[in-house]
RNA sequence: GUGGGUGUAGCUCAGUUGGAUAGAGCAUCUGCCUUCUAAGCAGAGGGUCGUGGGUUCGACUCCCGCCACCCGCGCCA
């Protein structure tokens, strides 16, 4: 049984509300509290002053209300809380370190804090739609943001409650095989007798399909027949089709291997090839789309740009596209899974192709009267070359993510072998891979999904400061303090004695404001202020490790800083998991 | 042309939707390893928040104008 609310800032706008209501404030007033400045308290409610300013009060004065009201709630009352009013008409709240170790004593275990979290969403199945890469293509540095944010969003939204279905919309229908297949046929490629690396063989094969369709009008059009003969089932295209997919997939999973991506779905392109006529057969019957220059096309007339810009749902030539696809991809999901919410992780320069999407989608159910789930488009910002331009896909200059990945475990390994060269190799290789990979993937992680970034080395694989290894540090050195007092982290507040030092204090404030930074997360989907928190809270932790030594004689002050340690384990690892890292225990 | 994005310390970035003295990391400088892992800690310097107006008790945040760069805009995905 829980002594204490699980987020404090929801507990806090309750009791604010409660108080407002007894001094006459019925509507139109918004507690907005948040976490506070240290100096001032452990959270704050700014709402007195916008309301005074609508209500032509003196702030000042209602706040005093409001504190008078306040002082009669039992927790106040009996000062597990204590209240004040500042500065122009702020009420601070500051949490006495009982009630910061009941919480810390109640949300003790990973399993008390997501059943808490799991309450924000309460099993509502969400599709998330990301990572996609292309078959016949390997997998280079521009899928890092849809793949690594596309999993953090999964576990975030799964450790909030939600049901959720990972689908991998593999690019594996394209315009690319009929070049592809012409390259094949011409240097009569057998695939299944490639040495060495398979998918930059294929890769090498599509480059030069390409080019040869780019120099040569026959050749052009020998690649239109390569497609068409493709499209229309031809057994020879269709083999090769199918084992260049084998080769691509096999790439993939291993690049997902080692990030620890599964999904639950990999639904190509191809899946969806049998379903785009009951789209087109819809969309025209229902009068949504129209012919245009030979294309079937969306106007959307109330839109200042889409009445013009028009969504192109089949080419000129007959052939589906994307939007086709995406089309029949949203009402397969809907049938399939019910879902509220299917989100799509793509770069911002997708912004009006889902736009238009979602549009049309939205009328389409309506005529159809099918219930329309939540569509969100979650955007991130472009991965710019040394230029600051976006790093091209064709230009062969592209960072494979392999290459990326295992550069990054190499200079794990060099600094692991420097700073602990007692470890046994073995130890210090599965130690350097999670460093490497999850150092690349928390500097994807930790800034502004909606910024472009420059794709810099060192930036990626930093390992100082806001990264992975700083977080992955601050856990091993816990771990590290658990096996010299030869214990299993775990709480054990009954036993400790009560908090007092100003660095086992701002600890434990730093503890309890985990739901907050959680759920500011999951409500715009931005990972990087879990990111911000955990690093935030590593610091804390290191100011405390610095300052308080944990292993003393007095038991009671052991068990106390045992226990600390045991709660900042348990949220930096429970963090850690959603943002998908994995814990080392020495490093 | 039009729509969107970005502009904060030398560099790379945060800034919880209008709150209290704008914060980190890197780089520079000063201290701290015989004591739980120094990938760390404590501290210093470094800012006209692109720019000009406006709104108000209060603006990096909201409104208007301007500048710079990036991206999208009919058969690629």
């Amino acid at each position: 049984m829980n002594t204490v609310a699980f987020d404090f800032s929801h507990l806090i706008e309750k009791l604010v509300m409660e108080a407002v209501r007894t001094v006459g404030i019925t509507d139109g007033f918004n507690a907005d509290v948040k976490p506070a400045d240290p100096r001032f308290g452990d959270f704050q409610a700014n709402g007195i002053l916008p309301y005074a300013k609508a209500q032509k009060r003196n702030p000042r004065e209602l706040a005093t209300a409001v504190l008078e009201a306040l002082k009669k709630n039992p927790l106040v009352a009996d000062g597990s809380i204590t209240v004040e009013i500042a500065g122009p008409g702020f009420i601070n709240f500051k949490l006495q370190p009982k009630v910061l170790s009941a919480w810390l004593d109640d949300y003790g275990s990973m399993a008390a804090l997501e059943k808490e979290s799991s309450k924000l969403l309460g099993g509502q199945n969400i599709v998330v739609d990301y990572s996609s890469p292309n078959t016949a293509k390997q997998m280079h540095v521009g899928h890092i943001r849809s793949t690594v944010i596309g999993e953090a969003i999964c576990r975030l939204l799964a450790f909030c409650g939600a049901n959720v279905i990972r689908d991998n919309h593999i690019g594996d229908w394209g315009t690319q095989f009929g070049m592809l297949i012409l390259a094949i046929k011409t240097e009569k490629a057998d695939l299944g007798k490639i040495e060495g690396d398979a998918i930059a063989e294929l890769e090498r094969l599509y480059k030069k399909g390409s080019a040869m369709a780019k120099d040569n009008e026959s050749d052009l059009e020998r690649a239109r027949q390569e497609l068409v003969k493709l499209q229309n089932g031809d057994p020879e295209n269709m083999a090769l089709w199918e084992n260049i997919n084998a080769i691509s997939y096999r790439s993939f999973d291993e690049i997902y291997e080692r990030l620890g991506v599964h999904f639950d779905k990999v639904l190509g392109e191809s899946f969806y090839r049998d379903k785009v006529d009951e789209v087109y057969g819809e969309l025209t019957e229902s009068g949504l789309a129209q012919m245009s220059d030979g294309a079937l096309v969306v106007f959307h007339e109330e839109h200042p740009r889409f009445n013009t810009q028009p969504f192109i749902i089949r080419k000129s030539d007959g052939a589906s596209n994307y939007a086709t696809t995406d089309l029949a991809t949203v009402l397969y999901r809907v049938r399939e899974f019910h879902p509220s919410q299917i989100i799509y992780l793509t770069d911002a320069r997708q912004s009006d192709h889902f736009e238009q999407l979602f549009l049309t989608v939205k009328k389409w159910f309506e005529k159809k009267n099918i219930s329309m789930p939540w569509l969100r488009h979650v955007t991130f910002g472009t991965i710019l070359g040394e230029d600051g331009k976006a790093i091209k896909t064709r230009s062969g200059e592209s960072v494979k993510l392999k290459d990326l990945l295992s550069e990054g475990v190499e200079r794990a390994f060099r600094i692991i072998s420097e700073k602990n060269p007692d470890l046994p190799e073995s130890d210090r290789r599965q130690i350097a891979e999670v460093i490497g990979v999850n150092a690349i993937r928390y500097a994807d992680l930790m800034q502004n999904r909606s910024s472009d970034y420059l794709f810099s080395w060192d930036k990626l694989l930093s390992f100082e400061g806001n990264t992975a290894p700083y977080l992955l540090y601050a856990v091993a050195r816990i771990y590290s303090i658990f096996r010299k007092v030869n214990a299993v982290p775990a709480v054990a507040w009954k036993a400790a004695a009560p908090l007092e030092t100003e660095q086992e204090l701002a600890l434990a404030r730093k503890l309890i404001e985990f739901p907050v930074a959680l759920s500011q997360s999951l409500q715009d989907l931005r990972p990087h202020f879990l990111c911000s928190y955990l690093y935030e809270l590593s610091g804390v932790f290191s100011t405390f490790y610095n300052q308080d030594k944990v292993n003393v004689e007095d038991l009671a002050v052991r068990t106390k800083r045992l226990s600390l340690c045991a709660g900042t384990l348990l949220v930096l690892k429970t963090g850690l998991n959603v943002l998908g890292i994995p814990v080392l225990e020495r490093m």
